[in-house]
DNA sequence: TCTATATTTCGTATATTATAGAAACATATT
DNA sequence: AATATGTTTCTATAATATACGAAATATAGA
């Protein structure tokens, strides 16, 4: 899919609708406040939400068509990563100065500081056994 | 209704999720910038609009209650204005440079700058006696 | 090439939001 | 007090968004 902010740098009206859409789900904000702190692949980000991975994959896709976020493939992994884009950036600055006490963004950060790829994926091969 | 930041000013995530879903549809992003250029009624922005009153009313609500404007009253009509919030003054500003040359904003900008109340309460008087 | 693994797509259920018209409400003017 | 006027509330409906499980896809390694 192509958006007119991809071939002219110029955002329109319809691009910032999209924009605060991606930016108005708490989930997606929660995902974007941790690629703040590093790159992570869809299993690090499931361990971390607790929602299906289908889910979790139409939330990326939002982001990713919205221009928020790009992917790349390591191996069977995709790992995901914040868009360079200083607006954002600055944003997302913002919001996490602002929710510094908040539990959950606290919580996500602890998570993901601990957490590998690795052990995630290990995680969730075993829970799919147990169904 | 109360809201946290009302109470200490400070936002929780739910705020942002509030704020963002309030940017995310173009009649109330058309909305916040008319009201850039100055403090409007609600047949004002009625005459601009072209959507049913009472959708204008709800969207109003949803602004007011995200604290993002402010209503007050003269005589039979309500002025709405922009909070005194210099993050959504910075914001508002951004969007507007990017939307430079957007019809739909210019559009809204020119008629804002020649109607006045009285026209638009008359405009709207006359349109419901035609029902 | 077959199998295991990581992710995405599809189908579908449920919840939320935007919309309009009619009625109700509030206030200024007579 | 009665009426006109500007706005909001109520109700129903259509559109959109979020969620999950099952099936499909892509890639690494045996």
């Amino acid at each position: 899919m192509i958006y007119s902010y991809m071939q002219n740098g110029v955002l329109t009206l319809v691009d910032y609708l999209n924009i605060f859409k991606a930016l108005s789900d708490e989930n997606r904000l929660r995902i974007l406040l941790m690629l703040r702190r590093r790159s992570l692949c869809v299993c690090e980000m499931h361990e971390v939400l607790n929602i299906a991975l289908s889910t979790l994959s139409a939330h990326l896709k939002l982001m990713k068509n919205t221009g928020l976020i790009v992917d790349e493939k390591d191996g069977r992994w995709v790992i995901y990563s914040l868009s360079q884009n200083t607006y954002l950036h600055e944003l997302l600055e913002t919001l996490e100065k602002q929710l510094r006490d908040n539990r959950t963004i606290e919580s996500d950060r602890a998570i993901i500081s601990q957490i590998t790829r690795e052990l995630c994926a290990y995680k969730l091969k075993e829970s799919a056994k147990k169904k």
